[in-house]
DNA sequence: CAGCTGGATGTGAGCGTTAACATCTCGCTG
DNA sequence: CAGCGAGATGTTAACGCTCACATCCAGCTG
């Protein structure tokens, strides 16, 4: 037998306890795992709750606890696959340590809008808040918040003095940028993201460092917004200068999105992918590989970003004063990129 | 001056009350915008709160209320871009009528998981409990549930007795396939979706039935998971029977990614698109313009999606009947489509 | 066998808020 | 000017739980 069917007023402690015998505090003890409970009370108690199907009211623990176990996230843009795919991560983690999570979405990456959500989360009595964003106001944000909870950064590249997980963007950079100098190319052109996102800048110093370390000249960097509609608007000025005569052979994309925009301008443009130009993109997205050619990128592990997120979160709970390592990423090759021109072949699609 | 940088007490409505000079039932009136408080005493009061920068204990209020003013999302799969998109908008909407969002992200669609993220949302003290999902044990689940709360589903096309609010997946279905047949081609194939996913079935009913409303062929429809690589897979199959003479010179698919799938392999098979076969996808992904070709696809408005959902908790929580209409998709036409081909031309790229 | 120790249990208080009710003070009306 | 109603405020009691402490009952030791 489940539950009184249509009993209106809500299961309590108390009822448990009159069922099973004890006091409310027993029930108390045997709900929290405590010791000290006889093994066959304690049984008792858990029959009663399961046939009652009794569960303790998080509210009234919260309010005499102080602790909600529930980590908030805030967070922009959500509809990007990392975000969605990192906040996987988050969640499942979190679960996993009998947590749950609280979402904000952030309309813009502001320091008001920032702070503004950690004063929700902290007003809901949230154990913790983990904030998944790249930009530098909301990084600014974060690091002159005074919360009296934890808060940590997940994907904030930055040796910031918060504590912070994410991917080593430079390395991956560097990556990308090798495998193609390693193909042949004299130089690789690079398409960054947003100036004022730390990961777009990660990536350029990445690009660049590779680049000089190979004593290879440094061409401007282009800016692209993330989109592929910027991709694409930067493909057309690329196109021209290579019909211009300009030698770009090689070109780096600070992500898979626009590395679709630049691919759709290209193949508008008759330029063959590899014959013509390179391209190399980053976040290998599910759809990379049917991508017209399936494009090189640089993977990385978002959901364990999000999973690392939580361990930094345990840790500061614990008082530990835990470090993460980056998370390392990986180049994923495909057709997308190949040696420079030897000759001008006409491999034009007409 | 900013709360007492370093106090470690909390701040409770007994401080902002003491500060004032009213009793702590005076600030409780004026946090809940309650009538009958002077306005002189208000402001003093409100004064108060924002000189000690209080904010009310949730905990605290949702105990006694037995309300937290928080909606439970439950869902599967937010990785995909619907979802997210959904999401977005249930959250930003959410937030605008004053309540946060609490997730819980199921590895698996199965009726017990769904029970269970629900019960552990009563236990949260939720108000409601959005569910975002499309399958059908997932949505079997729901139906069976005895929550205390409402829960409305988003997205599930059904006709259930469950509240729920969707896009017209059916007229989207029609929208596409009466597209290529207006285009002039003889009868339109389907990749469709998984066979326990509603939305799947709804877009598999739309195109027959505006196939047969138009007296055209109904071809056997080919099955994908959502997936790019199943749309590549499908690609395929279709592309040696194409290759074997079938007349397959339009497909409508259930969602872009596969589309993207089936691009991939008609690419590398040296079909053309449009000129051997048209495509239409589903969905309408940021990424569809930037395709090889650009996709036509059937665009859904899942932000809208999301803000009518926690319409329809606002309604149910005010104990209306609210049955809100489907939300109408639209067909984007983009360069995939084109009509049939008239003279087998080889515009391949060899 | 008194006296102790420690495990098992119960009792009472209090977490910070809201709701219900009590009170107090005006400004009217008759 | 007594009396009354309404607006402004205060007082008290929950809400359901955990914590600190009190109590009880063995089973020991000396």
């Amino acid at each position: 037998m489940q539950a009184e069917a249509a009993t209106a007023r809500p299961l309590v402690m108390a009822d448990v306890a009159a069922r099973a015998g004890v006091s409310h505090q027993t029930v108390s003890r045997v709900v929290n795992g405590h010791h000290s409970v006889a093994p066959d009370t304690r049984e008792r108690v858990q029959r009663a709750i399961a046939e009652l199907g009794y569960r303790p009211n998080l509210a009234a623990r919260a309010l005499v606890t102080g602790s909600t176990r529930t980590i908030g996230l805030v967070t922009v843009k959500i509809n990007q696959y990392g975000p969605a795919q990192t906040m996987l991560g988050l969640e499942s983690a979190a679960r996993a340590a009998g947590y749950s999570v609280s979402i904000s979405i952030l309309d813009e990456a502001t320091a008001a809008a920032m702070r503004d959500a950690v004063d929700r989360f902290v007003a809901q009595s949230v154990d913790a808040v983990v904030a998944l964003t790249t930009y530098d106001d909301a990084a600014e944000a974060l690091r002159s918040l005074d919360a009296p909870v934890p808060v940590v950064a997940v994907q904030v590249g930055g040796a910031d003095d918060r504590p912070a997980v994410g991917v080593d963007q430079e390395t991956g950079a560097r990556l990308a940028t090798r495998h193609l100098l390693e193909l042949g190319h004299r130089t690789v052109h690079h398409v960054a993201g947003p100036a004022d996102s730390q990961e777009a800048r990660a990536r350029i110093a990445g690009w660049r460092s590779e680049l000089e370390a190979a004593g290879a000249p440094v061409p401007a960097v282009m800016r692209g917004d993330w989109t592929p509609s910027s991709g694409h608007a930067v493909g057309r000025e690329l196109a021209a200068r290579m019909r211009a005569g300009e030698d770009v052979t090689a070109v780096f994309l600070a992500n898979d999105q626009m590395a679709l925009g630049l691919l759709s301008v290209l193949h508008d443009e008759g330029l063959a992918v590899p014959g013509d130009v390179s391209l190399v993109g980053f976040d290998d997205l599910p759809e990379a590989p049917y991508f017209t050619p399936p494009l090189t990128s640089v993977r990385q592990d978002f959901a364990e970003l999000g999973r690392r997120g939580v361990q930094l979160v345990l840790a500061r709970l614990n008082g530990e004063d835990l470090h993460p390592d980056a998370v390392p990423p990986a180049l994923i090759v495909r057709a997308s990129t190949g040696p420079p021109p030897g000759v001008p072949a006409p491999r034009t699609c007409a």
